[in-house]
DNA sequence: CTGGTTAGTGGGAGTGATTGTCGTTAGCGT
DNA sequence: ACGCTAACGACAATCACTCCCACTAACCAG
């Protein structure tokens, strides 16, 4: 009887693999281009689809860029703890941070308040050195 | 010689009046239609642009619903310092908190990786006490 | 008060990301 | 190989949001 449920595609490996090899994060319609690109088009359902599964299976995070359009950005399976981000708003360039100070502080203001299932997002956004010097903005999108 | 440069409009106040009275983030079509009801119709351009207008002066900040739908919320003047949100998933209701040692921890990180002008959002997302007892949503939109 | 200047308005078209549809392909267990 | 059906992908459809621009109404000088 069957237990798979889940086939593996050429698709879902190109659409990961872009994802993993980005640098910072990148929207759905950035790995559609970079995989065309690359010679392997995808259909862009197939992306979409593919990202959320990703998301969904945790290896992968959304934010919603300021200008609402959603980023990608993969989460190795090793540092898939819970994180939070440091983000270059000129060239993307991310940093991985943890802050258990953070995540009870969290904790704390939501039992002071008596909310449960409590979530949270924690992004910085800042210019990272390179930027700053040069406007010589280095490697953009892959 | 002119100096106001800022002209004062019914359709201007009736935006900000509505952004005041609601309780939680509420989108740019929701104060339209709620506009609406009112009786006093409002052009859907009009209600973008008083929006962006209450951003700019920060008396209103935005965040982008997880579904990429950007959604408004006041903050009063005597609130307007610089504070973060605690926000029910379910009715929109939200506490307003501060938590220098949240700013300080940024400000230490972003110094750490060398970034600069930065920034930072924090909103933690559950479940209020009201929500979780019976469904029973309260008053969820004005 | 009144006319002129022009910020502000709003209906409608345009944009662009994201989702839905559904006939066609291609994993994979048998 | 064979068949069942998950996964594709081209294209249509949504939908929040922005543009455009003729029209309205603040507001200031006279
Ligand atoms: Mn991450
Ligand atoms: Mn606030
Ligand atoms: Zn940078
Ligand atoms: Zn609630």
């Amino acid at each position: 009887m069957a237990t798979t449920q889940q086939r593996t595609t050429v698709q879902g490996g190109a659409v990961r693999s872009v994802l993993v090899q980005s640098a910072g994060f990148s929207s759905a319609q950035d790995i559609h281009a970079a995989l065309r690109r690359q010679g392997k088009p995808v259909g862009l359902s197939t992306v979409y689809r593919h990202l959320q599964s990703l998301v969904e299976q945790g290896v992968a995070d959304v934010i919603q860029s300021p200008d609402g359009e959603a980023t990608y950005r993969y989460c190795g399976e090793t540092t898939s703890a819970h994180h939070h981000h440091l983000v270059c708003r000129k060239c993307g360039h991310t940093e991985e941070v943890t802050a258990p100070a953070i995540e009870r502080w969290a904790a704390q203001i939501a039992s002071k308040f008596d909310f449960s299932d409590v979530d949270h997002t924690v992004e910085i956004f800042g210019t990272c050195a390179p930027c700053r010097k040069g406007s010589a903005q280095s490697a953009a999108k892959s």
